[in-house]
DNA sequence: TGGGCATTTGGCTAAACTGGCAAGCACTCC
DNA sequence: GGAGTGCTTGCCAGTTTAGCCAAATGCCCA
């Protein structure tokens, strides 16, 4: 693999890591739901400290799949792309599939 | 969050973060195009060593992305749920993005 | 201006991820 | 049976990630 494919399957990753842990997720699935949230709704829903919350929401951003907009002492978040929600679908026919498959080891 | 909808998260977390890697985006890329393809054949395209190609198709398969299939002396493996395809998409729509707003950035 | 709240950043530790080498396993062909 | 090929697994660094606490920053309001 040359140089230039490598960077490009790098940067596509960069992307899909962004969203590859529970806590980005369920972040990324609750702005779906309700359009935008501070960093401090977030913490509460999630249950962990502010300090990591934040970061997770670096990450996103950085990754440009959400944009945030300070207002007063407050930043709120939404998302940025829409279509990162056909992950989601995907994911979920995957595991789908998963189930499916165990299913039929236990019959037979 | 409570502990069903945390496992929920981390079950879908758990696939994403599956494909969240270059050499496993360019392997199902590859399958994609290509149909199936053996650890030897997808070792030279890598260029890394063959135990590392076939970790990480055992990640992808463990996720249940890929299956396999042994012929003889090589294991073949293929895509098992179209619809990852869809992320490539999605992910390229992310970047477009990013380019757009770079660029704003540098005419501003 | 000063206290207080919301958020980010620095520093740290524990855990997870990557990749190479070498050893082990499975299959083929002689 | 034995050599050779294709693949997987064990082991060992080196690197990255996740989370907490504490400190710094930014904004609002008295």
């Amino acid at each position: 693999m040359d140089a230039r494919t490598q960077a490009k399957y790098e940067a596509r990753a960069r992307i899909m890591k962004a969203m590859a842990h529970p806590t980005r997720l369920f972040i990324v699935d609750e702005l779906s739901r309700c359009r935008e949230r501070c960093v401090c709704e977030l913490t509460e829903m999630i249950g962990v400290d502010m300090s990591t919350v934040s970061r997770h929401l670096a990450m996103l951003k950085n990754a440009g799949i959400i944009v945030d907009e300070k207002r007063g002492a407050q930043v709120y978040y939404s998302l940025r792309v829409r279509c990162v929600l056909d992950f989601f679908e995907c994911v979920e026919s995957v595991m789908k599939c998963n189930a499916k498959d165990q299913q039929r080891l236990l019959v037979s």
